[in-house]
DNA sequence: CTCTCGATGCGCT
DNA sequence: GCGCATCGAGAGA
């Protein structure tokens, strides 16, 4: 097993409620490999998309063919393709049958840096991963990736790496959400306070 | 700095 | 056809 599976986090971590995996994401590495090259950064912006009833959930109006992993087992990549030129990337978790996922929003770069760069166009600093799509690029991550199972896959997976302590992690609505009231307004988007890769807004 | 708006593909109604 | 879990360029203050 490759060295890097001792700090791979296992389906027990994903298959738990959503806010809290959202909660304790923040703070841990997801990883990207490109053949033998590593391109990670650290997690510190999510959102919960939780269940059939959050109105913001892509689940919200039933199984398609499009949200189908959200009702899978935990530990998959879900990976959509968003306004004719984007991707964005979440983390299945709940149990199987249970639709819900966590958005990544932004990282802070760690490692592969030069990679992002020319992923990014030439970008750099806070822009290279300082948004859902704008990670998603500097990782090149698309529809390829939807549907893999982080726990297994060679491609792409999340590391244990630093706690984030509860005082450090701030909360509030989440953006660009198009649901009721409830869903516009519930604090399930979190954040590491204080951190300059943290989307804007 | 803030605000507005176009890009652009596709899943769903 | 409509609308989207976004981004970045451009205009104006």
């Amino acid at each position: 097993m490759p060295a890097s599976d001792i700090d791979r986090l296992q389906r027990s971590f994903y298959a738990r409620n959503t806010l809290t995996v959202a909660r304790e994401m923040l703070g841990q590495r997801l990883v990207r490999k490109l053949g033998a090259h590593r391109i990670a950064g650290r997690i510190v912006e999510v959102e919960a998309y939780v269940g059939e009833g959050d109105t913001a959930c892509h689940a919200a109006r039933g199984r398609t063919a499009r949200n189908a992993v959200m009702f899978g087992p935990a530990g998959h990549a879900y990976v959509y393709f968003i306004y004719g030129m984007h991707h964005c990337f979440n983390v299945v978790t709940e149990q199987e049958g249970y639709a819900a996922a966590v958005l990544v929003r932004a990282l802070e770069p760690l490692e592969g840096l030069g990679s992002m760069r020319r992923h990014r166009g030439g970008r750099d600093g806070v822009e290279l991963t300082n948004g859902p799509a704008k990670l998603c690029s500097a990782l090149a991550i698309d529809r390829a990736l939807n549907g893999a199972d982080l726990v297994t896959s060679e491609e792409a997976w999340l590391e244990r790496d630093a706690l984030v302590g509860e005082s450090d992690i701030a909360e509030g609505p989440r953006i660009g959400v198009h649901g009721d009231e409830r869903a516009q307004t519930v604090p399930w988007r979190f954040w590491v306070a204080g951190n300059p890769y943290v989307s804007g807004r």
